[in-house]
DNA sequence: CACCAGGCAAGTA
DNA sequence: TACTTGCATGGT
């Protein structure tokens, strides 16, 4: 698979404060539209998470109204930066240096942060090993049957993790390559693609 | 026009 | 616990 796609290098931002923004507004949402409103969010100087909470909820929702749920998501931004003033009063690196799962514990309990996005934040911006189960990881390891179509979120994690190695940069890749031969050779509506790399594992 | 995009919370049974 | 629904804009 890193024969198509090379070193991905995921996730693409400036500051490990802008991947967190990132997870909440690709929710659900194509990573273009979500990257128009962290463009948004820069011009107008708020994407820190002190200018976020003294950022009114509607002017925050029409800065990164083209990420779509725009209501919701000003929320959620909102509770995920007052999680990180609380917490660490924004130094990330602090956050770093707490325990994997408590930490996933903590982001769990934040407004708006589900397994997904809580997973995203503790890989790509905290650096933690954990692998990142979405919708692409579903349907990928589904049509290759190495899972039922039903498999939860912590199943999925769970094979992963029994037979792949556990590091940061293994996991962060991994889930990268598996989103772009998804979005490439497993089209939700088409069947499995013979040309698709993870066959190549899979056999 | 239909369908999809790097989900989550809240409500219902 | 297991399903369903609302949230919304933008690209193909």
């Amino acid at each position: 698979m890193e024969k198509y796609f090379g070193d991905l290098a995921w996730w693409p931002a400036e500051t490990d404060f802008e991947v967190i923004v990132g997870t909440v507004l690709t929710q659900g949402t194509s990573w273009r539209a979500a990257s128009k409103a962290i463009e948004n969010l820069k011009a107008k100087n708020i994407l820190t998470a002190e200018k976020i909470l003294s950022t009114k909820d509607s002017s925050l929702s029409r800065v990164i109204r083209s990420s779509g749920y725009h209501r919701v998501k000003a929320k959620r931004l909102k509770a995920i930066s007052r999680f990180i003033v609380d917490e660490c009063a924004s130094r990330l690196g602090v956050l770093k240096k707490q325990k994997t799962e408590n930490l996933r514990k903590k982001l769990l309990k934040t407004y708006g942060i589900g397994p997904e996005t809580a997973d995203s934040i503790l890989v790509y911006a905290l650096g933690k090993p954990v692998f990142v189960v979405d919708a692409y990881t579903k349907r990928i390891f589904s049509r290759h049957n190495l899972i039922g179509k039903d498999a939860s979120y912590s199943e999925i994690q769970q094979l992963v993790y029994k037979k792949f190695p556990i590091e940061t940069k293994k996991l962060n890749q991994f889930h990268a390559v598996l989103v772009e031969t998804a979005k490439k050779f497993c089209k939700k509506t088409s069947p499995l693609c013979s040309e698709c790399p993870l066959g190549d594992i899979v056999r």
